[in-house]
DNA sequence: CGTTACATTTACGTTAACGTCAAGCACTCT
DNA sequence: AGAGTGCTTGACGTTAACGTAAATGTAACG
C-alpha cells in the first residue's frame, strides 16, 4: 500500500543518514542491505532506511557489523522463533552489562583525570609565583 | 630503597597481566613502556607494571594507544618546563572534555538499549502466553 | 658439549570498516 | 554526436593493534 515508489537513490541515502555511497555499497556486500535494482542502479526502500537506522543505531552501541548482522537477521526472521528472540535478547543484555561496567571505569577515569589537572594547576601556579616574583 | 631488584621477565610480567611477549614488545616501541635491560632482555620494574595497569584501563576505556601515550606523558613530565606543562595540561583537559562527552553518549546508548530490551521481554511474554494456553 | 627452554629482532600477515582511485555504463541536454 | 552528470563495479590502499613465523642468541642443566 504504502510501497508507491517511495525509494531514494544512493546520493539522496547518503545526504539522509550522513554516510558515503561506498559504506552503503560496503553494507550491501555485507548483507546488511539489499537495495532493490533499477536496471543497475539501487533503490533504497523504506525498509531499507529502517535497517539502516538500526545498523548505526547499533554501531553507536558498539556493535560490530557482524554482530549487527546477525541481529537483523534474526530479527527479520519475523520473530516468529522463540529461540532466536531469546538469543538476540541474551547478546542485547550482554552487551548492556559490558556498557555499564565500561560507564563505570570511565568514571573513575574521569575522576582521576581531574585530579591529575588540579596538579596541573598547582605546577602552574608555582610558575606563576616565580614570575611575579621577578 | 625499595629498588630490590624487583623486577620481572617478559613472561612474568605476560602471566602476570594476562598480555602476550608481543604486546610488551609492542608497547615499547610505541613507547608506552621502557623497561630496563640485562644484557639483551627485558626487566618489567613496579613503575612498568603500575604503567601497563594504566595503560590496559585505558584500553578498556576504548582510547588508543597514542592517546594513552600522550596521557602516559602528562602523568611522569616532572612539569620542569612551564610551556610544556602548559600545553599537556590543555590537552588532558580537552581529553577530559571528550571522556565527559564519551560518557554522556554512553549513558544515551544505555537507556536506548534498556527500552529495546522491554521490547523483547514483551515479545518473549507474548510467546510464553501462546505457550501456556496449549 | 649438547640440548632444552626462553629470549631476541626482523618482518610479513591479519581484521575491520571503510577511503580512494580507475574505467566504464546510462541518461539527458544541447 | 558530444558533453556532463551520476551511478556502477572492481581493486588496491589505510590504520590500529597486534599475531605469527623465521632466524638467531644465551643461560642453565646434565
Amino acid at each position: 500500500m504504502t510501497d508507491t515508489a517511495d525509494t531514494l537513490t544512493i546520493r539522496e541515502m547518503c545526504d539522509a543518514f550522513d554516510v558515503s555511497p561506498r559504506t552503503l555499497r560496503f553494507y550491501e556486500a555485507k548483507e546488511l542491505l539489499s537495495p532493490i535494482r533499477l536496471g543497475t542502479r539501487r533503490l533504497f526502500t523504506k525498509q531499507d532506511r529502517a535497517r539502516l537506522r538500526l545498523i548505526l543505531r547499533g554501531k553507536r552501541f558498539g556493535f560490530s557489523l557482524e554482530e549487527i548482522r546477525q541481529l537483523l537477521d534474526m530479527y527479520d526472521r519475523d520473530g516468529s522463533n522463540e529461540a532466536q528472540l531469546l538469543r538476540t535478547y541474551e547478546i542485547a543484555k550482554d552487551r548492556l552489562a559490558r556498557m555499564e561496567a565500561q560507564r563505570a571505569e570511565l568514571d573513575v577515569a574521569i575522576a582521576d583525570l581531574k585530579t591529575q589537572l588540579v596538579e596541573g594547576e598547582k605546577a602552574l601556579a608555582a610558575f606563576r609565583r616565580t614570575a611575579s616574583a621577578a
